[in-house]
DNA sequence: GACCGCAGATCAAACGTTTGAGTTCATCGA
DNA sequence: TCGATGAACTCAAACGTTTGATCTGCGGTC
């Protein structure tokens, strides 16, 4: 309520230091094309500091066409996969000064809309895509368009700004940790498959596991929430069950820690689960999960530093894997095999 | 890649129509002030569509001195508490043609950076607090200031613009619920006290619970995670156990699940479990948790609007609560009391 | 016939920056 | 001594809007 007064502009500073705008301006910038006296640099850095000058966003947005802030579109807040991926995001974002905006969608479909919104608006200089539900094709035929776009967690064919995680190392490691366990019949609970990076989670898990003589059986679940896991699981354990599962993420293994619970399987005794993503929840599931954590923050991290890069015009490594470690967190529901 | 061309401005509708840019601005904005023939109405109106004209935000903003966005300041992203406030927020944003911009916090205390900074630079035109971690004090002497801010999920004396869903309501529904089951040894395990928020869950709660004649004991967790939760629960399952427990928050229930797994008693048959706030994955803890559901998108909404308010100098009603339908849904977490 | 009023437009300044193109003045080399 | 050089600045247009002020006819009044 108190008097909102108005911030001190780039003139009242020049005016303050007794200078022309231009001279603030660059000195601002760090702009090479600046050449001033010592006595004069002072003058205006004491000027800047006495009224607290703070440039305009807007009214450089406006000269320079740019936004300085970029879109996340993502397909639900819900999922905890993309908490770490959205902080991992902000804060990068944060570092060059950039905002980021959300464009969560509303309902399955609704993607898009914001997609078109945050573009038009000029609201942003570019997006970061984490959505499933928009189409390769959909996605191809904007890339290029009104700006920069950057997939997130997902490869298209034809965008070379796409970032995603080793999915399939991370999948060799529950892979590997589940037969070490001694398991022989295996299951994987998989997205839906449609969706690059579930086949590239299978094809990692499967790699390992027949390498080792290890029976794998796939289950592709129609979407990626956690009724979906429930279903499939369900169905799966009606028929001649796994001694161990893999969901390929984390919402997947809550629904077949409930179809387990729900068919009185044993866990991890009688059925072992382990899930790509890890996430705080994990300790608190029943029992504890075991999952492998995939540096998520950094993917989103690595993913807007990528979409700067385009915006700036510079090359784009086609499609730039992000591998650091993934790391296996034994809980409680992986356990040796019953033979 | 392709000819990323720059949109058309008001000045090509103009020219292409034949009539002075301030007639399409006029026009666009539905300036009262315009007056125009019919005949130059549908010019202008034909030139719009021809070109695809979407006004520049940045513009706009600059000569209004609007970011024609709002900030969210949150502590975390991985609290599903906070989903549904924010997708709430962000579709009511969208209606106004307002961006959310994300002020999520890095880490425990840097929510007082994203605050500065999203006010500082101009971006946003007032802020939405969610945070539990910015004292009253710091938030009744930043009220006022830069931007118009708006509390959610909280209030604070001296600020009159904060939205609450009704907790007290909220909760007395969890204690009737229990009292229904026959339940007459209570405890809640509350947020930190210092929060209002959690003071007003214990109120509802057990003003019930009392006016039954019930037992209630009270347990504080020194924050609303899932491993203090657990923590405080772990503890009050070493001493005389009560037969049900409300969980003031989804997270913390999820502890004290585990504390109960962890202790051996059987859920729900030895202790029931309730928690305010529903989410998803309600459906898959074990058991399933019941939860009075709070309408949280609802909140996220009203805080926008309110804030909207403010920042366009509307008077704001004290301390709006709103407080529409909470609702209980009954999983598997509690049953009738044992005798 | 001078004047008013009004519909239907136009003008131009401003919002706070950025930046290419001047300007001024002292110094220097030949 | 003159012009060239360069250091240290200033000028002014532009980015795309918004908006109060101004202009131009024309029909109606007295």
């Amino acid at each position: 309520m108190s008097g909102r007064r108005k911030p001190p502009t780039l003139r009242d500073v020049a005016q303050l230091a007794g200078v022309d705008p231009s001279v603030v301006s660059r000195l601002v910038n760090r702009s090479p094309a600046l050449n001033i006296s010592d006595e004069t640099r002072v003058r205006v850095e004491a000027a800047i500091e006495e009224l607290g000058y703070q440039p305009n966003l807007t009214a450089r947005g406006l000269k320079l066409r740019r936004a300085f802030a970029v879109g996340f579109i993502l397909p639900e807040l819900e999922n905890p996969v993309y908490a770490p991926i959205v902080r991992g995001a902000d804060l990068a974002a944060q570092e060059i000064g950039f905002g980021l905006v959300l464009g969560a969608a509303t309902g399955p479909g609704d993607t898009e809309g914001a997609f078109l919104r945050l573009l038009q608006e000029g609201r942003v200089d570019g997006l970061l895509i984490a959505s499933t539900v928009l189409t390769d094709d959909y996605l191809r035929e904007k890339d290029g368009g009104t700006a920069p776009l950057v997939v997130v967690n997902r490869r298209v064919q034809g965008i070379d700004a796409s970032v995603t995680v080793d999915d399939e190392a991370g999948s060799a490691i529950a892979s590997r940790h589940l037969l070490d366990l001694g398991h022989r019949r295996l299951a994987v609970i998989t997205g839906p498959l449609e969706v690059d990076t579930s086949r590239r989670r299978l094809v990692g898990f499967r790699r390992v596991a027949e390498a080792d003589g290890a029976e794998v059986e796939v289950h592709e679940a129609p979407s990626f929430s956690a009724t979906s896991g429930y279903e499939v699981a369900k169905d799966m354990l009606d028929r001649r069950a796994p001694t161990a599962v893999f969901a390929s993420t984390v919402t997947l293994a809550l629904g077949v820690l409930r179809a387990g619970h729900e068919a009185g399987v044993a866990l991890p005794d009688d059925l072992s689960v382990i899930a790509l993503h890890d996430t705080p929840l994990a300790d608190f599931t029943q029992p504890p999960l075991t999952t492998v954590a995939m540096p998520l923050e950094e993917l989103g991290a690595a993913a807007l530093r990528i979409l700067k890069d385009r915006i700036d015009g510079r090359p784009v490594t086609p499609a730039l894997v992000d591998a650091p470690a993934a790391r296996l967190h034994v809980r409680g529901s992986t356990a040796v095999a019953r033979r």
